[in-house]
DNA sequence: CAAAATCATTTGTATGTACAAAAGAAGCCA
DNA sequence: TGGCTTCTTTTGTACATACAAATGATTTTG
């Protein structure tokens, strides 16, 4: 069934989870050729970009709770990507080798996700339509 | 952080999921009055509109897997809210006289939901915003 | 300076969700 | 009619996420 055509097609709680859900396997399959979830993506992106980055900062860039980070760190820890060094009240999270390694891949997985959905969604608009919801994130207060 | 001052900002998958967190939390606020998460809630909505549907319908509606479906009634026969029957194939979900009772305390806290957002994001954008969400999300392939 | 407040991070625990496989049941068809 | 396929639902399992409480460190303050 269609979203639109759904009973509950009306409602902001159902369309957006609708989508998210969507968009998730979107970006699933985009991400598949390195064998990482969205979110573990992204937040490897951010280390790479800034190397001894806080959990804290993540946290607020990906819009996740301080719990959810460091889930997510232990986790590509695991898999040897990341490393922490924790000094003091503050942590270092610093990109492996590994993942140095890896960022073309990354860069090449983040791409294709952008790609896909320019395609089926249309490029302009979707822009457009991105920073709409940006706006109306926004103004939900916290 | 404001989303649209993330990094991310201009990703899709990130601002979708970062509405729809938001979104969670504030359908959350709404439905606390009958402590029932948002899910649970629009499901039971649903049952008690069309005593007897089939978990298959439901799944379709509310765009979540059947998996879900039955985790999402399972829960809500432990509390007595609803009942299932199943014949043959085909299971139907009822519910139970509490429910029926609850009826008006539930459409009150989807109103006050509706209200809510419709304050908070501006009632006309906001439906504009919401049917565009679904024409995005019937856009991206199963 | 010692006690209290504050801050960053991590743990314990719970929840919503999904996928893949299993379980039943009905329908088809050779 | 007996096996094969198909359909609906449920289980087993796993994952991303969050909240609340705990931990550990720094800063403030009386």
């Amino acid at each position: 069934m269609k979203t639109s055509e759904s009973k509950y097609c009306k409602c902001l709680y159902f369309t957006t989870n609708a989508l998210a859900r969507k968009v998730e396997k979107l970006a699933l399959e985009s991400w598949k050729p390195v064998d990482l979830s969205p979110s573990h993506a992204y937040l490897l992106l951010m280390v790479l970009e800034e190397p001894g980055t806080q959990p804290g900062c993540i946290a607020n860039h990906l819009q996740l709770s301080p719990s959810t980070v460091t889930r997510l760190i232990e986790k590509l820890e695991e898999r040897k990507l990341v490393t922490r060094t924790t000094e003091g009240k503050q942590t270092n999270v610093y990109p492996s080798d590994t993942a140095i390694a890896l960022l073309p891949k990354l860069k090449e997985c983040s791409e294709h996700f952008y790609n896909n959905y320019s395609t089926i969604l249309g490029g302009d608009e979707c822009c457009q339509f991105i920073s709409n919801m940006s706006l109306v994130a926004d103004k939900i207060p916290v």
